[in-house]
DNA sequence: CGGTGAATTGACACTTTTCAATGCGGGTGG
DNA sequence: CCACCCGCATTGAAAAGTGTCAATTCACCG
């Protein structure tokens, strides 16, 4: 693996105070792997050897049954995932994909437990990181039972515009029908979705959407730290 | 607290491993509480002063927003809640509020960070709990999104039949204004899905529901390993 | 004994999904 | 280089599902 990789995996909350020795085995037993688009990546109910990092890209984690499938989060460099199964040596809840060409690193799991078990900064790391992977579940899930479509999408362009420093112009960093399936709609009722609000503070244009107006984008999205402030 | 309690708090998967003194110290600092039903504990974003273990009874934990309201999860005995919030030490994302008369411990959040650092087995069991809690929310979540009403409650019920061990009749533990918020609708809706199921398998008389037909019900519901397997 | 709240049922309205048709790119292969 | 095709996005219309409102019954509790 490359040493810029190297440095930034290093970076990340969860290994930023891992003891040397211990993040040299972690690193020295991983492969880094860059990946097409649409590559399916791991099926649920499969077991999990490996930690999952993107590096670079754009990894989706979807979930099917009965011909029915949806998706469950989006993750986007630099972040782990399947952290649950891997620490508790459990099967996948979730399967993922690669959305666009993706660089990942893969730890092996046994690594993972060994390290936990070694180095109680990184025991705390994971903690850290994991409770936060729930909290971002339950928001989600508030996200979906609490408000209406219109809603959904409203507060997704303000976190999009927030996350672009307030910028007038963003542009949705993913294609529509994922959107739609993650915020837990149909592409058609996004549309339309992206329509009513037109005459609420946007403009859109294919992927670029414009703010014209962020007051009344709020009054009719109603924002709520508790489900769409990524800290807290 | 009595040391009923206190055994059976050592017995829970948490506490199983922890070094006796430190476990001590925990007990010592701790306080065990019975509650009226519908008590409200606490209250999502006041911060998490203590970690919360249901003894005896029934707590809800809901999520509220501009006039909606909705139920996110139950927790029976024995169990903790808020774990997230107290490791992390962030405000809390729900509220919780007794069901029935309900004993509870709270540990205080300090002492559980303290045991964490000084005893890597119970820093091992918050893992495992933390990333069995994720991975609840995720089912939760799958159980949503993938499917029908219908299919939720059918669902409900052979977990019900399961847990009863099999046996033809078996009852709701509590309302059904609460089961309906936990799966998703409204207490209406729940009940025309109860009158639907009735011709798959399902007898209902108030709370009490006969199972007559099994295999009709899993026909119907479409059961699944990976959604409502509590292990795994 | 009256009051309160839950559960059930029916009618209605609204939201969302589904199906279908169209137009718009981005790729592939001739 | 262009024609073609495929997938995505958009729009409309119909269908299904869900929520809302109202009325009734029932059980429980003060």
């Amino acid at each position: 693996m490359r040493q810029t990789d190297r440095e930034i995996v290093r970076d990340l909350k969860l290994f930023k105070d891992v003891d040397a020795d211990v993040f040299d085995d972690l690193m020295t037993a991983s492969y880094a792997q860059r990946m097409p688009p649409h590559v399916e990546l791991i099926r649920e109910g499969e077991s999990a050897d490996f930690l999952h990092i993107v590096l670079d890209g754009c990894v989706e984690l979807f979930s099917s049954g009965h011909g029915r499938e949806t998706s469950m989060a989006i993750v986007t460099p630099v972040s782990t995932f399947i952290l649950a199964a891997t620490v508790n040596d459990a099967p996948f809840l979730m399967s993922a994909r690669t959305i666009e060409s993706s660089k990942l690193l893969l730890i092996p799991s046994q690594n993972v437990r060994d390290a936990f078990a070694r180095d109680p900064h990184f025991a705390r790391a994971i903690v850290t990181e994991l409770a936060q992977c729930y909290r971002s579940v339950v928001k989600s899930m508030k996200n979906l039972k609490l408000r209406t479509s219109i809603e959904r999408v409203g507060n997704y362009i303000i976190r999009l515009h927030d996350k672009a420093g307030g910028a007038e112009i963003i542009e949705l960093p993913y294609g529509k029908k994922n959107l739609a399936s993650i915020l837990g709609m149909t592409p058609e009722n996004l549309s339309r979705a992206f329509g009513a609000l037109q005459s609420h503070g946007i403009l859109m244009d294919g992927a670029r959407i414009e703010i014209t107006d962020r007051a009344a984008l709020e009054a009719i999205s109603k924002p709520n730290r508790l489900i769409d402030d990524p800290r807290s």
